[in-house]
DNA sequence: AATATTTATCGTAATATTGCAATATTAAAT
DNA sequence: ATTTAATATTGCAATATTACGATAAATATT
């Protein structure tokens, strides 16, 4: 196989496995630090801080894009790209209720 | 290629990245949320619950303990499962303080 | 001892991901 | 109009992931 059978779990379980996935790699991780660090910058930007080639980068903030983590906005010759909020945010409620009801458990 | 250069980042990117990366495919979210609400259980309870085979389980509880998200007590016969709250948490803490950063920016 | 139960591992097929060189596309600058 | 700049896309190779049948290993039950 090879292909997540995706059809079988909730949207709520898939749309956060989603998020999970954009973040589940260094140089993605990386790029929303730096976004995050900078608020705001260009592609090219990335290009130059990260160890990556061009086409590599633009692929992993496409990714980021198609998980919503990230938003891009044309200006002129280049690309926008911020964080956005709401899906981070997201995450973080989700994960926050699962810690939350841990607490009032005992693991074995 | 296809395998990730984690050598180029840092080991906290590439320890947040390892965590998302386990929780980024419905089936292991669906097992964090069967562990949740059941508190502990073997392998076959969640077998039963998920439309997936005995094996495919296997390695997904399999990546979910790497990743420390879980961690299993054997108990005679069968291994008894459960979340361990500390990863949950520090990915918790590690979103929640990007989500604070953000609410004080501005984006493009 | 033989059987059943539980989980892991092996092997394999299908598909996805990662990374980059080469190239295309689009808009700005000269 | 030509060149430059910024980004995306294509095509490809290497590797990883997902899924499962078959089987192994280890303990429990009869």
């Amino acid at each position: 196989m090879g292909a997540s059978k995706t059809e079988h779990f909730s949207a709520q379980q898939n749309q956060i496995a989603t998020i999970a996935k954009a973040l589940g790699h260094p140089a993605r991780v990386a790029i929303v630090e730096h976004l995050l660090k900078v608020n705001q910058c260009i592609c090219n930007d990335i290009v130059d801080e990260l160890p990556l080639a061009q086409p590599t980068i633009s692929q992993h903030l496409r990714e980021l894009k198609n998980a919503g983590i990230i938003q891009g906005t044309i200006e002129g010759n280049s690309i926008c790209y911020c964080i956005n909020e709401n899906t981070l945010d997201l995450l973080k409620k989700y994960i926050s209720a699962i810690v939350l009801k841990l607490t009032k458990n005992k693991c074995c």
